[in-house]
DNA sequence: AGCCATATTGCATACGAATGCAAAAATGCT
DNA sequence: AGCATTTTTGCATTCGTATGCAATATGGCT
């Protein structure tokens, strides 16, 4: 039982001197590993008890040089893809007994502000997940000799560590599943145009229609964003020739695509128009939606990314390491299906080509 | 233009003697409303800009024992309205220039681990945005010092501020829409029991309908979660008298019920079930869903969480402040309208009882 | 008991910036 | 110019903890 008012401003020396040890000791007491006789430590262990004390995890970054805070920066949560991310970077941190300090909002320009907070507080390593930002600041802070990690996201020049899934076999995934399923007119939306997600993810597409001799596709830009996405549908929807198959980069905006297609259009999902999306995200699989998408095995891009960071703070070494994963194409409802190769797997329904 | 390498160990002192100055004279540079003469504030700024200097806050934390760091707590983010809230917090925040420091995942029992990080890093303040944690902590922290407002919850108690909505009078009014809507067989879904949030909705809501001669209301558990408001809703709706109207303890729920109403049940929404809700979360704005909720004002809430956080941080006096704020019932598709109350407000329509 | 190896302990210092105080410089005024 | 006043500067100390080093205590072994 603790007793006693907790004051914040206990501090090792006051519990040295209740205990009638040194201050040195009261440290060593809450170092682990650190040389310290059993009899000593339960006489600490019993001062700061009685007076509530707790390290001073700001001092002792100071010395150690190390802030057991990273920071994540993320543009926009709009999108739930991310708050789930957020959520298990979280819990692994916190795992690992680090921190997450974070960092929102769209941060356009050069994005100096988060790169003076993130180097101001020392941070141990950066998240940086978010499709939308500058590569400058992923370099300045490699520069700094900060592990960074992309997540989800890639520059050109790979000079920094990232994490992401196999977006252009995704992409050509979709165009298989929806060649298979006899479509005829395909369309794309896409998200932020200079984002490698959406670059990759419409390079498979467009090569697997290729492959196909389809090369006529109608494309709508939707920058990740709802509001465009559903402009871009109606763009889209309105041609004379529209589309009977539409890949849309991401499920956050697949869904603003689906109700705009349904209540604006009139249209009969599937059965007028087969919509596939990106991320598996939540909403994609609420019943109203039911979206077709290629899955991002979230727990282990984090897990990933984690590791990479952890294995860059320990050892010191910031090589930039890039680790990429592969997803499944879920089908529901919201594509119409093709012959063949839809499977079930442990209750979900995937498009395993070949395997019919 | 800064040049050369950005080497992360660069000190005042560092700075001071390439510029010929004293370390003080850096720090007063870079300290807003120190004593510096402009001559030498330049001759520091180049050398800082040189050597690519940024204060260290770990180090300036120390003595000025300000952190300039909140700590925000939210169990889960799959309900988007706490992203949104993440979002608003974070770009508020830095606009004090102030960092956000974050805690997610259920911590349930006490809450100490959090409590123990928090204290550690001597956050200037708290945010505890969450309906299901443990009083206990936000207690510790207030015994402690630190300033700590309650987002969307209060305790018995009203030792530690709050910012909530008048979540009583928003179940009474729901009742009041629902009544006037010609419903008669009443459902509600609950939040987590204990939380005050959900307690004062069901009150108002039982107190509304008991005014109209309604006491015989059918309650399912829903825990703000979605699978559980699944079952809720599955037991509900499978009863023989099955309710004609369902107020859901939040949005988040709202949708998962909805597509239990629709999908399982074939229900038409709203001819054969009404369904409101609470928040007005996005998702309860896309058009498959419809959800005629009752909004809760996210921006000031946020605001008023930083102005009260602000406010004691500066002042020093850790006054439990409680800031209620008003929402308005959004009429949208999931209920039946009343004869008359429905009015449209830039673009909304908004249910006004009294205003026909 | 006596000796050596090992485990603990305390001392003193360092981390990087802020700040009270007194010295030095700049300014104003007659 | 000479003096008083104000501004600017540097010195030295402080924040709370970690850690190398030397001193001391402990334990094992013969």
């Amino acid at each position: 039982m603790d007793s006693g008012v907790k004051k914040p401003g206990v501090t090792s020396s006051e519990v040295a001197r209740r205990a009638g040890v040194s201050q040195s000791a009261v440290s060593r007491t809450f170092t682990p590993g650190a040389s310290i006789s059993p009899k000593t430590r339960e006489k600490v262990m019993a001062a700061a008890q009685e007076l509530g004390y707790r390290p001073n995890a700001i001092a002792r970054s100071l010395i150690t040089n190390r802030s057991r805070i990273i920071a994540v920066v993320m543009a926009y949560l709009e999108n739930l893809f991310y708050p789930d991310v957020l959520e298990e970077l979280g819990r692994l941190l916190v795992k690992e007994n680090y921190r997450l300090l974070l960092f929102t909002g769209h941060m356009d320009r050069d994005s100096d502000p988060v790169f003076d907070q993130v180097m101001q507080y020392r941070v141990d390593g950066i998240i940086l997940a978010s499709t939308t930002l500058s590569s400058h600041l992923s370099e300045e802070c490699a520069t700094a000799g900060i592990p960074v990690v992309l997540f989800n996201r890639t520059t050109e020049r790979d000079v920094v560590s990232s994490v992401t899934t196999r977006n252009r076999e995704g992409g050509r995934r979709i165009a298989e599943f929806l060649l298979a399923g006899g479509h005829k007119r395909f369309g794309y939306i896409s998200g932020v145009e200079s984002s490698s997600t959406n670059r990759d993810r419409f390079a498979g597409y467009v090569e697997g229609l290729a492959e196909a001799g389809y090369t006529d596709i109608a494309v709508g830009i939707g920058n990740y964003d709802r509001a465009e996405a559903e402009a871009a549908a109606r763009m889209l929807l309105s041609r004379p020739d529209r589309p009977d198959a539409l890949f849309v980069a991401n499920d956050h905006m697949a869904v603003a695509v689906m109700d705009v297609a349904r209540y604006e259009f009139g249209l009969s999902i599937p059965q007028d128009l087969s919509i596939v999306g990106y991320d598996d995200v939540g909403p994609a699989r609420w019943t109203s939606y039911g979206i077709t998408s290629m899955s991002q095995p979230l727990k282990r891009m984090v897990e990933a990314t984690v590791n990479i960071l952890m294995g860059q703070i320990s050892s010191g070494e910031i090589e930039a390491e890039h680790r990429i994963l592969g997803g499944e194409l879920m089908v529901r409802t919201s594509a119409r299906l093709p012959k063949t190769g839809v499977v079930e797997v442990d209750g979900r329904r995937i498009y395993k080509p070949g395997k019919p």
